[in-house]
DNA sequence: GCTTGACATGTAATGCATTACATAAACTAC
DNA sequence: GTAGTTTATGTAATGCATTACATGTCAAGC
């Protein structure tokens, strides 16, 4: 392989020199620089990239730490592809699955100087193990609260669930069911901290539902149906966990006979395409700014720039399934 | 950062006997060994892995080019990354959204020797650009027919559309539309040489319906029902040009009062999640095969070797909507 | 005529691990 | 006791680009 040395010598200039040139960086004289582009082009020069991160430190690779699962999860990768892209950093796919030692494969990259951060969307590894990483390179992560070390582009949504709760009570909903996703996530938490709190404002009895945890497919949703199905006493409304298990709830009852939202009304969670789909009245997420985030977040500790983050916002989107 | 001078000073030995302790290659005396590792562990040393890639050529971190947008190219993704992982190999990803430029960004990190080899699943350039990168290291393509230098994972689909219209048409439709997807695709292209085929071999007339192409989103299918809807001739049954299609056409009949598959027969394609989900009767599409054939072909280029391929076949996978 | 700054280019150290080759001790075998 | 083998370790070149520092030319300014 030609390397930088090749070129030098066939220009008759210094390394020093040939470098200038790729990099745009010093002076060079017209002459010179014609001369080395040149001879760059007739033996097909480029760089060694590995030469290069060896001698900068730095490899402008980020890692993702992920499933490609859910599509809100598939939707952060992309934008978040995107971004690193349009700042010349390339992705490290890192599909873990839950299995601990991969992901610490992946934070092992971070400490041999072949990824410059990492965005930690899922963990199969507590935080503990996670944070310790840190000195190594900058962590991002998803679905976690705020930490000194550990930045996270996580977001409340005790007050998203609220609203939620009184968009179906301004609908005259009053029966109502709430539905969770992953049991031991922050998440579910707040969901059931919200609508215990809501109950309590208004009033309602909230012990005549089974608690549902832990459903985020279409086929939860699904089976959802058949257990509103096999009731007597029926909720009026179903706060899904996120707009899958609503698409599923949704197209059984409809297939099943039964109108939406005459006979019960659906709310869903993220507004993923399906929701846009069903015409799915449904909580914005909003992805593509925490997303964008996270990489800001990324960026701004390997540059120790500051560069400004988006305002995260959760917004009620009406259509007609409430 | 230490390195492996620092290891090799304080362990009183040379690096290359640190090198030996660490890749476990050649004689090392059990007590250095032990030394050396507890030096290693003492400074928390990890080898620099840019230097490794330095020297050996090697990054092993392979590249996919490719959109994160229909389910069967995130299936790909999802497996060719298992397999990927399983032999120590890291995927850089590449969603280049159609974008010529970032498509040829990913085939120079393959000439700078920052990758060893690509799976390039769709492209934006023409094959000839495409070709013209394996000089720098093995390309695996999908979507493509059998070329010298550029293999691919592409499978034939004449046969396979045969064997879902022979389906059909056991079933007693004569009234078939065929669906099509990427109009400049291959599969377009050796779908309608199978559908012209066939109506010849049974005497069906085949231009009594539009010609559709380019169908491939949940909301093609929504809108091919209104179509549908519209007409005084209908189809008997509709061989859809993926699951997805499939899916949107099956919900909006249904929706509207129709019975799949009592007023129309409907076939998809890919054996995706949703046509599981909606008992939609299927093509299989060995995704998984031909990813991890994909993996293989790259493989056997990087180490001369010759691990089997999978055999791919298409099997009709028979639900309730025919 | 001398100083100063802009322009141009080169020298050589640096980042870090691998490995072919060399050296040498210890052991085996006849 | 000598030749051959196994074990153990070191030396130094190698892969490749970057960059601080040094050196030198030329023109402008007083």
């Amino acid at each position: 392989m030609t390397n930088i040395q090749d070129i030098a010598r066939l220009a008759g200039v210094s390394t020093a020199t040939v470098s200038r040139v790729i990099n745009k960086r010093g002076y060079v004289s017209a002459l010179t620089k014609q001369k080395v582009l040149e001879i760059i082009k007739k033996l097909d020069y480029v760089p060694n990239a590995n030469a290069i991160s060896l001698k900068k430190g730095k490899t402008r690779q980020i890692g993702i730490i992920t499933t490609l699962f859910s599509p809100i999860i598939i939707q952060f990768v992309r934008t978040f592809s995107l971004i690193a892209e349009k700042n010349r950093f390339n992705i490290t796919l890192f599909i873990t699955n839950g299995d601990p030692a991969k992901e610490i494969l992946a934070l092992e990259m971070l400490r041999g100087k072949q990824l410059d951060g990492i965005a930690c969307l899922i963990r199969s590894n507590t935080w503990e193990v996670i944070e310790s990483y840190t000195r190594y390179g900058p962590i991002v992560t998803w679905q976690r609260l705020q930490n000194e070390h550990l930045p996270s582009v996580f977001m409340d949504q005790f007050h998203a669930y609220q609203v939620g709760l009184e968009h179906l009570y301004a609908k005259g909903y009053r029966k109502i069911l709430s539905v969770y996703p992953m049991s031991q996530g922050l998440n579910t938490k707040e969901r059931i901290r919200a609508y215990s709190e809501f109950a309590q404002r208004y009033h309602l009895i909230t012990d005549i539902f089974p608690h549902f945890e832990d459903k985020m497919l279409v086929q939860d949703g699904e089976e959802l149906a058949t257990w509103w199905l096999s009731q007597k006493y029926r909720p009026d409304a179903i706060f899904c966990a996120n707009d899958e298990v609503a698409a599923g709830l949704m197209t059984s009852l409809k297939r099943l006979g039964f109108s939406i939202p005459g006979d019960v009304g659906i709310l869903g969670f993220d507004n993923t395409e399906v929701a846009h789909l069903l015409d799915l009245t449904t909580i914005n997420y909003p992805i593509d700014q925490q997303a964008e985030n996270a990489f800001f977040i990324l960026q701004n500790k390997l540059n120790n720039t500051s560069h400004l983050l988006n305002t995260l916002t959760y917004k009620l989107v009406e259509r007609k399934s409430t």
